[in-house]
DNA sequence: ACAAAATTATACCAATCGGTATTATTTGCA
DNA sequence: TGCAAATAATACCGATTGGTATAATTTTGT
């Protein structure tokens, strides 16, 4: 790994939170100097604009949040628990390194929607690509005979994934963790139910 | 109605759908200047501040969410009804006079949530009010014995609530509106089970 | 119709914005 | 070790930021 490769993801640790906590339009380039120690130029010699620092910290959140995902689901051997696995993640946030700030698709989302094209299609890419993993589950569960195959696998990932998003920003805006347990015991359920 | 008053109003509602799009850091005093028409004296002189302007268009957006809503409710005579219009609301959006750029609340707490202390309280007050109206319902429908006594009212209404905003996000992120019907279908099915 | 008060426009402020050209300093290889 | 290449720091750019003091213009009540 060169120098500059080593810098370039200094950067983007150390603006990672600062992003996904202020926004692309809330964080400056001072914001980024100070938070990483470094000038201007130095960000410049290594990224050719903000925007294309916010790009790549996007995908360092996101890559930290698909881990936790990723892992917990791997630990579980059947489908249910496979699919529990995300209810448990959300339901016990605090136990998994998530990035600062609230959940990265749902910020991006809702900045870059009217003002941001590259950072928007980044999260639809990262959404479209969770519900791929959530309905891949459910149609394995489905051959299996586990799932009833009235069951609508995109109909429930979708729904799965909406009621998390919304949790987040209810639990974040509220400060209220009871708000989380309350709506993550309805996923749970929901989950339940389809066995 | 002076003058000065009907230029606040003015002001409010040519910048409404700018705040509510661009969000609060997004949005500059030339956004607003351009969007009225008016020169930055003239905004000075009806508001204190960018800050004040964006708390006065926040609520201008929220009571027209709330009036749909409010309408909507009061058309319907029985519990049930009652609960599913708000379903019947955000399936066929087209319909209303919704702001511009998705929901004010979604958006504000996003937003807000890690930069400005005064629109977030704001957003949890609209979250908090939506939340009681929902509950008042659902135990209004235990008393009448509509709704089974071991339904947790905070626990269905919070959870229909966080799946109506990530639907909102889901949907205005993908442009996919059959993933808005598809969510929707699973909070009607929701409130169906309450009966 | 007129003067006082309220409102809007003009002209300005320092500070910060994102970005760049140039210089200084490291780094890594011969 | 020396030297070229890569990297970082300095110093600057014009434009824009939010905000204000003052002047011009409307409103408004008499």
């Amino acid at each position: 790994m060169t120098k500059a490769e080593k810098t370039k993801q200094y950067i983007i640790a150390q603006t990672a939170s600062l992003f996904n906590k202020k926004g692309f339009a809330g964080t400056s380039l001072q914001d980024i100097t100070h938070a990483t120690g470094l000038t201007k130029g130095s960000i410049y010699g290594n990224f050719g604009g903000k925007d294309e620092v916010a790009l790549a910290v996007f995908d360092y959140n996101i890559s930290k949040v698909r881990t936790i995902l990723r892992t917990e689901v791997a630990k579980q051997q059947t489908i249910k628990g496979k699919l529990m696995a995300y209810a448990d993640v959300y339901t016990h946030f605090q136990k998994f390194p998530f990035p600062e700030g609230g959940c990265p698709m749902l910020n991006t989302a809702i900045e870059a929607d009217d003002t941001h094209p590259q950072l928007k299609q980044k999260a639809r890419e990262a959404i479209m690509s969770w519900k791929k993993s959530i309905v891949t589950l459910i149609e394995k569960g489905i051959q299996s005979g586990e799932i009833a195959k009235e069951v609508n696998p995109e109909q429930v990932a979708l729904t799965i994934m909406a009621t998390i998003e919304g949790m987040i920003m209810i639990a974040n805006l509220t400060g209220k963790p009871e708000y989380r347990k309350a709506i993550m015991k309805s996923v749970t359920q929901m989950i339940e139910d389809l066995f």
